[in-house]
DNA sequence: GCCGTTTTCGGCCCGACTGTTTTCAGTCG
């Protein structure tokens, strides 16, 4: 898939029509394309060949031309010719906050400024504060900013942003003078990893809720205090943005401030539309000025007669059309969840005995949790042997008798190897009540390996589930090179279910690839992968790519109760 | 550059904050 590289060029062209000073709204189609470009899961080179880039939401003629000069030849020639009007050096320095076109362009064109380290040398040599426009104070920023842009990593996990921004509004909510308190922002949408946190208060004394943000324990550094916004950098180099919003305002801002900005875009436009008028305080009529609604957030939305609009869904990808129309899907929730389905132990590279993970997941509400260590070659992760198998699968039997009416389901995560055979014989593989199989090696292969090795692993009769499809660790490797299409058609044409796995640094299905999963009813498990009992909750996220992924309840195999499910694995038997 | 039950041309979300200014430009979300 060729849709990130494409997403990419798009986005350089913006940024180098932004240096230029190019009109803000085609600056701004270029993004919006790019955005639109990323989040599909059919192949754009695909699209291009079948000429069908135009049903691309923002792709028109001209984005649509270029794309298929970039595909076929390798290079655009208005890509490369605005790369000799504008140094694309330039674009680094957009980055350092603060740093919009006007001043890149500026402090190019007077001091010759082309990159973060001869910038960070004239702000030291006070030659940025003469110049018009600038100033003492604007020079002793950027060099703040270009030394934090040093420390800290782009963008984090939600898994550990979540459980931060949680205790902090936790902390916010205890204070006399806070009514509400709400992580906002790609948190409150679930995004999978999150640049800056935004948290939102209720107050009508802002000034205190202030002062007490900034002297929270986790504050390494107040970077900004105004009256109604103010950050901090925690100890582990989070950026905090609070604002404070008066009470009767909170539902409007707390629309606003989720974002996320495309969605919001549309929104306002409809209302527009309507002679309405949204904004942070609420939505009013715009030849008044009356504030029609403000307080709660679904306000917003039924003022423009949308059905509420869950935060997950808030990506301008449909949501608005489907909630106009009645037709928003019913998403899962944590609680629809009865069990787990891919888990470790002790037994191979887990760090809890059987009986500990057993107990922890009924201590959850689930009715069944399926152990899935890994195989015999994964030698890495220990894994298990024929031998070893058959002492857990005692174990499960006597574990099972004492938990009656909770299930351990003896499951395995089974190797799909390099040459696409598994890790287990068939007789072995026929024992366990449910198998699970992933790659976990040759991540580097080309695509029709890759492929060959999952088709071969979803046309094998005993395999239920395929692990992490995608193969990607956030922020540390990349997927392999997965035809998603292809396994998707594959896993429909096969019944094999697909997992979106919760690993914070997995997220794998990733909500696009969710959705469409979705789209094309391919059935889904939500699991965690698990080493040890505390990993059991990473099931929230999870939920939050399914929800991300318009995944409703019944697309989900582990939302079943346990005879349902075990029924489902039966039938599977039998057919195959 | 995109897009269309108010438009194939003329629109394109809205406000706060900062630092530089004497009324505003640039940047951000």
């Amino acid at each position: 898939m060729r849709n990130r590289e494409v997403a990419g060029l798009l986005e350089n062209i913006a940024d180098l029509l932004e240096i230029k000073g190019e009109s803000l709204f085609r600056i701004g189609a270029y993004r919006e394309a790019a955005r639109r470009i990323e989040s599909l899961t059919q192949d754009i080179a695909q699209m291009a060949e079948a000429g069908t880039l135009r049903q691309i939401p923002g792709v028109g003629e001209a984005i649509a031309t270029k794309i298929q000069e970039y595909l076929a030849t390798g290079h655009l020639r208005y890509y490369d010719d605005l790369q000799h009007e504008v140094d694309p050096a330039l674009i680094d320095l957009l980055r350092v906050p603060g740093m919009g076109p006007k001043k890149v362009q500026l402090l190019h064109k007077s001091l010759s400024i082309r990159t973060m380290d001869e910038l960070y040398q004239a702000a030291r040599e006070h030659r940025l504060a003469p110049l018009p426009g600038m100033g003492v104070k604007t020079e002793q920023n950027i060099l703040k900013e270009l030394e934090r842009l040093q420390q800290r990593t782009q963008r984090h996990l939600l898994g550990k942003v979540l459980p931060a921004s949680e205790e902090v509004v936790a902390l916010l909510r205890e204070l006399p003078i806070v009514q509400r308190a709400d992580p906002a922002g790609s948190i409150r949408r679930m995004k999978d990893t999150i640049g800056d946190i935004d948290i939102l208060v209720a107050s009508d004394s802002s000034e205190k809720v202030m002062k007490a943000f900034a002297q929270l324990p986790m504050v390494k550094e107040v970077i900004a205090m105004g009256a109604t916004k103010s950050s901090i950098l925690t100890y582990d180099n989070l950026q905090m943005d609070l604002r404070v919003v008066e009470p009767n305002c909170y539902g409007a801002a707390l629309q606003y401030f989720t974002g996320s900005k495309s969605h919001n875009i549309q929104l306002r436009e409809l209302a527009q539309k309507r002679g309405l008028k949204i904004s942070e305080y609420g939505i009013f009529e715009e030849t008044t000025g009356k504030r029609l609604g403000s307080k709660e957030e679904e306000e917003i939305y039924h003022i423009l007669d949308l059905a509420f609009i869950p935060p997950e869904l808030r990506e301008n990808q449909g949501e608005i059309e489907a909630a106009q129309e009645g037709k928003l899907p019913k998403l899962i929730e944590i609680g629809d969840i009865q069990g787990d389905l891919h888990v470790h132990t002790k037994a191979s590279d887990g760090s809890e005995p059987l009986m500990a993970m057993a107990s922890a997941a009924r201590a959850k509400g689930y009715q069944y949790l399926a152990i899935c260590d890994h195989s015999k070659s994964l030698g890495i992760a220990r894994g298990l042997s024929v031998e070893k198998l058959q002492s857990q699968w005692e174990e499960i039997r006597e574990l099972n008798a004492q938990l009656v009416p909770f299930r351990i389901l003896a499951g395995t995560e089974v190797d799909i190897r390099n040459d696409g055979t598994l890790d287990y014989d068939d007789d072995t593989l026929r024992g366990f009540d449910i198998v699970t199989a992933s790659i976990h090696s040759g991540f580097n292969q080309p695509q029709e390996r890759i492929m060959e090795r999952l088709a071969a692993a979803m046309h094998h009769p005993t395999v239920d589930v395929i692990n992490h499809p995608q193969g990607r660790i956030i922020g540390a490797r990349d997927p392999y090179a997965v035809d998603l299409e292809m396994a998707f058609q594959l896993a429909a044409v096969t019944g094999t279910a697909l997992e979106i796995n919760a690993m914070p640094d997995r997220l794998d299905l990733d909500d696009h690839a969710a959705r469409r999963a979705k789209e094309l009813g391919i059935k889904l498990t939500i699991s965690t992968d698990a080493h040890d009992s505390s990993h059991l909750n990473f099931m929230r996220y999870g939920v939050a790519t399914a929800r991300r992924g318009w995944v409703e309840k019944k697309d989900v195999l582990n939302a079943l109760p346990l005879s349902e499910l075990l029924n489902w694995l039966s039938q599977r038997r039998r057919k195959r």
